[in-house]
DNA sequence: GTTGAAATCTCTTAGCA
DNA sequence: TGCTAAGAGATTTCAAC
């Protein structure tokens, strides 16, 4: 799909506010409210806007504890079979596959240091797992959301 | 601060889509929509919510490389220094402080390998970092907003 | 302290030039 | 694309629980 600048101005302006309303957007990047709503409905169905969220303090919901696990895969694993599998486990904020040592890198979120122990080990109990590394996070140190570049 | 289960439930309903109004929430929770607003504005000053944010197909807008790079820094390093250090480059979506081999952990995402490469050549030159280790995301398998635990 | 109802104002959204 | 207009939603005020 195509996307001009004037496309990128919207993402970037709903990316930090996705509450903000068309007409408020609309004077960002001089565009009437209706131009500015067919934009974004034509971005949605594109696939280019995914969604809107919210972005909370994990804390305040109880979920203190952070980590990110390699897992070392045996030679047959399917990424498909990793989806599954840490798709199943509500811990697993994100996963992907890596190039490197490791074979998947899996980024956990829990209460606290035993949840994460047990969601560890729920994680590793998996067929496919033959070893794991992990890394409890110490502290969030930078967290932007996904970045739109500036038209140049 | 204080959150009971119709906080979670409205903090749920804005995780799943920020845009929906104050009364669409207000009807999952049975809540009348001026009620839902209160609460809401409540739990973003009290830093609960963050904000509101859109989510976006990083590849839509260019930027289809992502990696994560575990830095090794020297004795005396701070978090402080991390933070202000990865914060200067505009591909770092994230970092953090890990326990483990490592003493970073820093997400980044790159338009292609050779921007990639670039970003990274820029983090290595820092003066506190004395080694690091790369993982090119080869593909992204899960990837959720921050999960609310459902009210028990 | 909280809530819901009503009034006013803004925004959304469809139709049309 | 912008404009207009009708409907829907947001938000403030106020009274009641």
């Amino acid at each position: 799909m195509q996307i001009d600048e004037v496309d990128q101005r919207i993402i970037a302006s709903l990316v930090a506010d996705a509450r903000s309303s068309y007409a408020e957007i609309g004077s960002r990047v001089s565009l009437s409210a209706p131009a500015v709503k067919r934009r974004v409905d034509r971005l949605r169905a594109a696939g280019v806007i995914r969604g809107f969220t919210t972005v909370i303090d994990p804390a305040a919901v109880g979920w203190n504890t952070e980590a990110f696990v390699e897992l070392f895969c045996t030679g047959r694993t399917t990424p498909t079979q990793i989806t599954l599998a840490t798709r199943r486990h509500p811990e697993v904020v994100a996963a992907y596959t890596v190039s490197g040592e490791a074979d998947a890198l899996v980024h956990l979120r829990a209460a606290d240091i035993s949840h994460l122990e047990q969601a560890l080990e729920r994680l590793r109990a998996e067929p496919f797992v033959t070893s794991s590394r992990s890394m409890i996070v110490l502290s969030r140190l930078v967290d932007s959301p996904t970045v739109v570049p500036a038209p140049s």
